[in-house]
DNA sequence: TAGCTGACCATACCGATCTGAAGTCAGTCA
DNA sequence: TGACTGACTTCAGATCGGTATGGTCAGCTA
């Protein structure tokens, strides 16, 4: 239950990949647990800072500088507000990088489900059609596939 | 670009998702870089400590303390196995549950792929078409669907 | 029997992550 | 003018993740 490997990686021997591997640095950018939260939080509509804070139960300190980070790494972005009667603020809101991620976030979740039998479970499905959906690695031919039917290059 | 929710979801007001929430459940579990770097060496093959050890590039107390808890997880197990004039010893081999994980680790590096410049870019493709691979959230009828067109019950 | 090797464990330590509580600051409202 | 609010910032402390170093232990080999 394997991939294949093609290129530098087939033949690497047992070097490490070093910083710049891809799982590496998405793991370095976003791989926190508050990072994932507030991503969650996004997907499900959260914008304002206090949302946030009361929806992922992180303390308003954590909350904070995970949101400055994701705005640094370019998940989310600050866009000014003002509402009548009140003060300029900020909301926070996904950037094309952010959306990017839903399928891991996601993905997590879809594991949970099931895998994990404490973990409550929630579906996903397509509003359009209703039908039910699955994070999946697809070729661009349609075919689902396991690991061991991939190939790897780099 | 926001989901639409339903059920518990769609009137939870403010409340914070619990410890239950099945994306926290996950990152619990295996949330932590070292734990995905190892992930992505058994996707590549590896399943020997060593083999473990130098391909993350993580230390042998690293390597040893994560290989325990991601057994404990279910997401590998240890298989004994005995070369000809050596002693029995243990190979770490993928579950159901571990390859299950497949489309977060390479949802990950797609991601990065696309949105990190300074990541080494790799490739995914069916071994068997030779089609290029995507991480996606498909619906049942094989739409591709982006966050706005998803509904989350809970 | 002694030594070697692979697979760990123990210890000490550093830095990042997170919490809880308190403080700051801009701007609006009474 | 003073109180209030939303959005932080600061600080002290706990916990976790990771490194470096140095064991330990089983069992095979000489």
């Amino acid at each position: 239950m394997t991939a294949h490997l093609a290129g530098r990686l087939a033949d690497r021997g047992s070097e490490p990949l070093g910083d710049r591997c891809p799982i590496n640095v998405a793991m370095q950018a976003v791989g926190t647990r508050s990072a994932v939260l507030l991503l969650r939080e996004a997907y499900y509509g959260a914008t304002r800072f206090d949302d946030f804070v009361d929806r992922t139960g992180l303390t308003e300190a954590t909350t904070a500088g995970r949101l400055k980070s994701l705005v640094e790494v370019g998940v989310l972005t600050k866009v000014p507000y003002q509402e009548p009667g009140q003060r300029r603020r900020f909301e926070y809101h996904l950037t094309a990088s952010g959306t990017d991620l839903m399928p891991v976030v996601f993905g997590l979740a879809q594991w949970s489900n099931r895998h994990q039998p404490a973990a409550q479970t929630i579906t996903l499905s397509h509003d359009d059609c209703g039908k039910p959906v699955e994070i999946v690695a697809e070729c661009t031919d349609g075919h689902h596939l396991a690991v061991d039917q991939l190939t790897v290059t780099a």
